[in-house]
DNA sequence: CGGCTTTGACCAGCGC
DNA sequence: GCGCTGGTCAAAGCCG
């Protein structure tokens, strides 16, 4: 996909954004470049519980607190430029074809949609292969010219004070970087579990130090360890009233949306609350921005559920003062109709 | 002692 | 080609 379509639809989801103070209207997005939970949920070899355990949600995420006052450019081949990373300022969503080092919106966007089943076959097969071969040659054994196989990319940002935040799985660090423009270093970390190649990134937003981006990337082939499973206490979960007085402590008005209660989730201690605080509609894409907490009452994570318009129209009689007060039904999340 | 973190070095990709 | 940046490696150190 050319960097001018993506700039349209940047232009698009700004002019239609509903926007809360958490600032959502930087947002761009590109529904070919992202695939839903669901989607990558199919193409996994995990299970759905497991998976969504880990990510801790109904649906991929995001916005980065975008401060109008920034102009930096993302560097070239920057995560940022799938809007992972705080520092773009753009929309952090769990991508198909993302890759460490190229962008979302590279010509090899084709494979998506019609070639999807495709390429995440021969994704899946060459993984392991890939390891294999990594394993043996060192990274300084790849040829030239080979391109790095991607892996689905998943991200959500969460307010919290803390930057490792419990999703059930066991993770090594094993590297940390300075981010660019940001004072807050990249922490990199890789699941513990044999032959699980999942990684994941966290860094703390430079924009709003008081939330945590954490990137995603893989899938896991094996279950969610069953004593951290069992360390979720689900007595702790929020109540409509605890949810009002401990998310408001870093953006009170953030969260003035009407709670909703998801009965459906089928992870038993995510079935808290989420709150509606947001919506973007466009041509090709609708979608709503949810927060949600779970396990940590400190933090709130930020979810974007998109592709619902063949479900649920958007509310756009519901703006009001940057918020959205309407309830959306919680039928509405893990029900999806394929895009086009 | 095993598992984990820290941290400097190295490498690849990208833009100029 | 060069410089910048992100991502990874791996040795050293820490800790229970």
């Amino acid at each position: 996909m050319s960097d001018e379509h993506n700039k349209e639809l940047y232009d698009r989801g700004r002019s239609t954004m509903y926007s809360s103070s958490l600032s959502y209207d930087s947002q761009a997005f590109d529904p070919s470049s992202y695939m839903s939970l669901t989607e990558y949920l199919q193409i996994g070899t995990m299970d759905y519980n497991s998976l969504a355990t880990s990510f801790g949600l109904s649906e991929v995420l995001i916005s980065s607190a975008d401060q109008q006052g920034n102009t930096q450019k993302p560097s070239s081949g920057d995560i940022a430029d799938c809007g992972v990373a705080g520092a773009g300022g753009e929309t952090p969503l769990l991508t198909q074809n993302s890759s460490l080092s190229s962008s979302c919106s590279e010509p090899g966007a084709e494979e998506e949609d019609s070639g999807k089943n495709t390429v995440v076959d021969d994704h899946n097969r060459a993984k392991g292969e890939e390891e294999a071969e990594k394993s043996k040659k060192g990274k300084k054994g790849k040829k030239k010219g080979e391109k790095k196989e991607k892996e689905p990319r998943f991200a959500f940002m969460t307010k919290s004070e803390v930057d490792q935040l419990e999703d059930g799985y066991r993770w090594r660090k094993y590297g940390q970087k300075a981010v660019k423009n940001s004072p807050y270093p990249r922490s990199y970390y890789r699941c513990t579990t044999q032959k699980c190649t999942v990684k994941k990134r966290v860094e703390r937003s430079f924009e709003d130090p008081t939330t945590v981006i954490t990137t995603y990337e893989g899938q896991h082939n094996h279950p969610v360890p069953t004593s951290l499973r069992g360390n979720y206490n689900s007595a702790a979960m929020f109540t409509p009233s605890s949810s009002s007085s401990s998310s408001s402590t870093s953006s009170s008005s953030s969260f003035l949306s009407p709670l909703m209660m998801i009965p459906t989730l089928p992870f038993p201690h995510h079935q808290d609350l989420l709150r509606l605080h947001g919506a973007s509609n466009n041509m090709n894409n609708n979608s709503l921005y949810y927060s949600h907490n779970y396990a940590n009452p400190n933090s709130v994570h930020q979810y974007r559920h998109h592709n619902y318009h063949h479900q649920v129209p958007l509310p756009d009689q519901h703006h009001d003062n940057g918020l959205l007060q309407d309830l959306i039904p919680s039928s509405m999340f893990f029900k999806q109709e394929p895009r086009e």
